[in-house]
DNA sequence: TTTGACTTTGACTTTCTTTGACTTTAGTGA
DNA sequence: TCACTAAAGTCAAAGAAAGTCAAAGTCAAA
């Protein structure tokens, strides 16, 4: 297993324990799995986005932390927010991205996700794909 | 034989083995094979498409893989037969029709059902709309 | 013999990961 | 206040894999 997801399934792991609020020392966590302390960074910035629902506040010098959250939110409100933040055309890994935020959020199951990324992918006109993601969102909401 | 065939007899081999899901290297494979890497991609793309049934995924980059998975057509006899019935072009009434079905059978949920309804009938070419349908299908069959 | 479908190859591109040197910020004791 | 130390952040280079594409080769059928 790569260190990036070993690192990212630490923090998971921790992050449940904790109950969704976690503060982290990030050389110690680096120095206990024999990594370079920026390779916390780098997994923090690749995995535990504001995309999908994290929040990340940190503080540097004596006593420094990194704290990583994970919120809870509003469905609908979400799902209103993609829909109109789709616009006019929309790319197929952007799609991808968005899918994969409704699914770790539990917007959708991992099967309706896969069902709509099948036919997104295969869509190859961005245009077409914005008004096919917004059509099938729209049943989502119903 | 030829290299494709070879190539292709080897990940049928493997796939039968792992039962119907593989991770392979690409670049193992290859060197194994004594082929250049792209070959491999050649045959993936050439023999191991959707409409035979297998589905792609892969992902560059340290730690990368590729992963064909094969869809059990065994499983579910409904499904399976549904999926070859399709042919090259199907009307979205009959697409309609066999949702309904789907759904009845308790193959899929209402919610897919709709989702999948709502992607096919945005689609107006018969053509399209048949691989639409059946690149769906692929994904719910498990 | 020409054509066209299918293969083979390799140069180039894109994506993701790992590392380390350097920078910035915060606390602390003289 | 000032210097020192203890964090965390930034960034770019190097490395690791997979993808793309077009040119060149093969071979059978028309």
């Amino acid at each position: 297993m790569m260190l990036t997801d070993m690192i990212a399934k630490m923090i998971e792991d921790m992050l449940a324990e904790e109950g969704g609020m976690l503060e982290l020392k990030r050389n110690d966590l680096a120095e206990q799995l024999g990594c370079v302390p920026s390779q916390i960074n780098y997994v923090i910035t690749s995995r535990f986005t504001p995309e999908r629902g994290y929040i990340i506040e940190s503080r540097r010098g004596g006593g420094g932390y990194v704290r990583i959250t994970k919120k809870a939110f509003d469905k609908d409100k979400y799902l209103m927010h993609l829909f109109f933040g789709i616009g006019e055309s929309v790319d197929s890994k952007t799609c991808g991205a968005c899918l994969s935020n409704l699914c770790a959020e539990g917007v959708i199951t991992a099967r309706e996700g896969a069902i709509m990324n099948a036919a997104l992918k295969l869509q190859e006109d961005d245009t077409a794909r914005a008004e096919l993601f917004k059509r099938m969102l729209l049943v989502i909401m119903k």
